[in-house]
RNA sequence: GGCCCUAUCGUCUAACGGUUAGGACGCUAGAUUCUCAAUCUAGUAAUACGGGUUCGAUUCCCGUUGGGGCUACCA
């Protein structure tokens, strides 16, 4: 049975980055049919809040990432932290350590100096059990470090290949803090042997520690999971992607407008790929699809752009009745009243209006024209086709015949115009453009028929009349 | 500084020793007797560099350079 898990620290909101990891880790385990355990590494409690947990469960249940085991806090498991190290203690596969964080980071700093890495000198690494504990007993505070394995420890990474590391670039780590809570790299290991997780799939940023994981799975006898790390997700700089490059939190996206199996569609991408056509992809297709031997080693650019271009064709091939379901909370901030128009109308205008949508905002803003009392024109717009006396007059004229349109079908509509062409002996183009602005306020939109029919007779007339300042 | 990962169009990527190096976003141009940020069509654009291995390297090996990551009593 595969396991999978995702483990995200609470100590911000859930970024593209963590968003890929969940995704990497949710398909892996979907598409074994295996379980995937979300664990909340909170061991930092300096660092952890509530709210950045709800809002990481938030992000996924928006994504759509639905766990199957948890979410296990490893704050709440401390017994297993300080069970196994105690065994270790015992085993003397790990010792006390009185050294102070002052002597540390002077050691530190003078090492930084003189150019060369710093590890632990060992200081304290002979110190007898039972000393130790005396003086525990009497007092003083100690941290508990690892006893590192010699020779070269290798990670067989499932996407990397084998990665070679020689026990020399490491030294004797610390498993648990002089107040007797246990750190990141052995939270990991006794969590992941403890719910029997199979495949580690993580950041890039996690091989270094990778390691210091296996000799930990070694001495203790446990059995490996595979590794998997998946490259990082970089800005256009190519610096790790971060809030300098704008919106980097699931949520934002989700705030901006995006419909989750888009960006989910955009976030698998990252890193991975089918073959070399195919790039939408479903839920289902995703599952079916993914696997770890297609995943990319080189760090991927994030590219807003090509996000937003995916997110406005899911909007174009999206249901009409999804879209209202989609945009219903959104148009209720914006004070539209929903019933003001009768279901059909819904239907037919978000058809309509989803054609050239990026984002569900855009959907909203489009309603603005037709429902309120009143529109601002846009400034450019005004001065391009509702300025020139021409242009006014024509408008002026049209008014006059668009009141007679009856009944008002498209067909009666077109009329109207080839009427005022033949009559001023001007160009579609010469009209079309003012009408259009006085009835949206914009110079791009729908099809002039289409915005007609939508916007309804009254609200045409009135929408042309204001702009006229009638 | 040390250690580790990595390198195909500007960007995401396909190719798993033999292809006119493919697709997508972007960009440019044309089309749409109505707009465009929509749509359609066309075009632009890449194997970082230097050595090997091989009949043959985008592909395998080594080095250089570039990019990224880690280097805490953070995760």
């Amino acid at each position: 049975m595969i396991r999978t898990r995702f483990a995200p620290s609470p100590t911000g909101y859930l970024h593209v980055g963590g968003a890929r990891t969940a995704l990497f880790n949710w398909l892996y385990a979907r598409h074994h049919g295996g379980v995937f355990v979300l664990r909340i590494e909170d061991t930092d409690a300096e660092r952890s809040t509530d709210e950045s947990t709800q809002i990481i469960l938030d992000s996924m249940k928006w994504l759509g990432l639905d766990w199957d085991e948890g979410p296990f806090y490893q704050s709440q498991r401390t017994d297993l932290y300080k069970k196994t190290a105690e065994r270790m203690l015992e085993e003397n596969k790990a010792y006390y350590c009185f050294c102070t964080p002052e002597t540390l980071t002077e050691k530190r700093e003078k090492a930084q100096a003189e150019k060369k890495a710093f590890r632990y000198d060992g200081t304290c690494a002979d110190i007898p059990l039972e000393e130790a504990r005396k003086r525990i007993a009497a007092g003083e505070k100690a941290v508990v470090r690892f006893r590192k394995l010699e020779g070269e420890t290798i990670v067989d990474d499932q996407v990397l290949g084998p990665v070679k590391f020689d026990s020399s670039v490491l030294d004797d780590f610390i498993i648990l803090r002089s107040d007797g809570s246990p750190i990141y790299n052995f939270c990991v290991v006794c969590d992941d042997m403890d719910m029997k997780i199979t495949h580690v799939i993580r950041g890039e940023d996690h091989l270094s520690n990778t390691p210091k994981q296996v000799m930990l799975y070694k001495a203790l006898g446990y059995p490996m999971p595979h590794f998997a790390h998946i490259s990082m997700i970089l800005g256009p700089d190519k610096k790790k992607l971060s809030k300098r490059h704008g919106a980097v939190s699931v949520l934002s996206f989700k705030d901006e407008g995006y419909l989750p199996e888009s960006f989910r569609n955009y976030l698998a991408l990252l890193g991975w790929a089918f073959d070399d056509k195919t790039e939408f992809f479903s839920k289902d297709d995703l599952i079916e699809k993914f696997s770890l031997e297609h995943v990319s080693k080189n760090p991927a650019v994030f590219d807003y752009k090509k996000c937003s271009w995916m997110n406005g064709q899911y909007i174009s091939k999206t249901e009409p009745e999804k879209l209202l379901e989609c945009i219903t909370p959104l148009l209720e901030a914006d004070r539209i009243n929903i019933s003001a128009k009768p279901l059909s109308w819904w239907m037919e205008t978000l058809n309509v209006e989803k054609q050239r949508a990026f984002y569900l905002n855009d959907l909203v803003k489009s309603f603005h024209y037709y429902l309120d009392d009143s529109i601002a024109i846009e400034p450019q717009a005004k001065e391009k086709h509702l300025t020139a006396k021409k242009s006014l007059e024509l408008l002026r004229k049209f008014l006059v015949l668009l009141e007679k349109v009856e009944p008002y079908t498209q067909e009666n509509l077109e009329n109207a115009f080839k009427e005022l062409m033949e009559v001023e002996s001007i160009k579609f183009g010469e009209i079309v453009h003012p009408v259009r602005v006085a009835l949206s306020g914009k110079t791009v939109g729908p099809g002039i028929f289409e915005l007609f029919l939508c916007m309804g007779k009254d609200m045409s007339i009135k929408r042309i009349k204001d702009a006229l300042g009638q």
